[in-house]
DNA sequence: CTTGACGTACGAAATGCTTCGTAGTAGTCT
DNA sequence: AGACTACTACGAAGCATTTCGTACGTCAAG
């Protein structure tokens, strides 16, 4: 009985290329390594067999009824930064919100939107509860 | 020109062993082996490998005056966490403070008294910046 | 039909992480 | 001293990650 929702964790050179998915929706292997060659430039059969092995992890999902096989992320963005967030805050953090939460604006200094925009989202998130 | 501050990202073991230095304060191999038993079982000589790489890493410091070498992580907990909530804030969150803080909210089911402390937060971290 | 462009598949090297066994050293007890 | 015990050091295996080269297939010009 396994949860459709075990996936593994991605690893570095797999979020980035996640991101690309997620930013430009369902890419070909040639798009995606475009747009990572200005933040990390590989070589194309790097990419490619990234996707590849991402595709077997299920972190992936591929279309190959087109020559070029168009790749998508199996699981949208949000739901990928919550199991990494979630991860992290029961491995670094002890599973404290608190200082989750701390770390998170000691390491962005952020700015007075961002603090009105948690301070929104805190009240948003007591209501729906 | 090299930055103290530069350390590695722990590694997942690592960051075991970090947890335990943390709350226990410096420590002995035996005394770090035998507090991650119950959570992690692991050979002695494995605890002892990856406090001896660890210390080349720069992530625990190490004293050997007595037989029993004596080791503590280099950095306090808080320092640590910081660097790791940045780390992945910007690496899967686009440094976007708000989606980051949602996903910890999502991820932990955060209660009545988590979000009053997280206010407190937001209002102490406006206050003395 | 041959060539070139463009695509996938795959093997494999380099590196890092994790684990553990073995060897050797130093102190302790009888 | 000899046997035991508690350490550290180190090599190496097994596995994952990352990177890339080479082989091979397909399609469209020329």
């Amino acid at each position: 009985m396994s949860k459709p929702q075990d996936l593994p964790r991605p690893t570095d050179a797999e979020l980035d290329i996640l991101a690309v998915l997620w930013s430009r929706g369902s890419s070909t292997v040639r798009e995606v390594h475009e747009a990572l060659q200005t933040r990390k430039p590989a070589q194309y059969t790097t990419i490619l067999k990234l996707l590849q092995i991402m595709a077997e992890k299920g972190l992936v999902r591929r279309d190959e009824t087109q020559r070029a096989h168009v790749y998508q992320a199996s699981r949208p963005r949000e739901w990928t930064q919550r199991q990494l967030a979630g991860d992290l805050l029961q491995r670094a953090f002890g599973g404290s919100a608190r200082a989750f939460v701390l770390g998170a604006l000691a390491a962005k200094r952020a700015t007075k939107e961002e603090l009105a925009e948690l301070r929104r989202l805190l009240d948003e998130y007591e209501e729906g509860k």
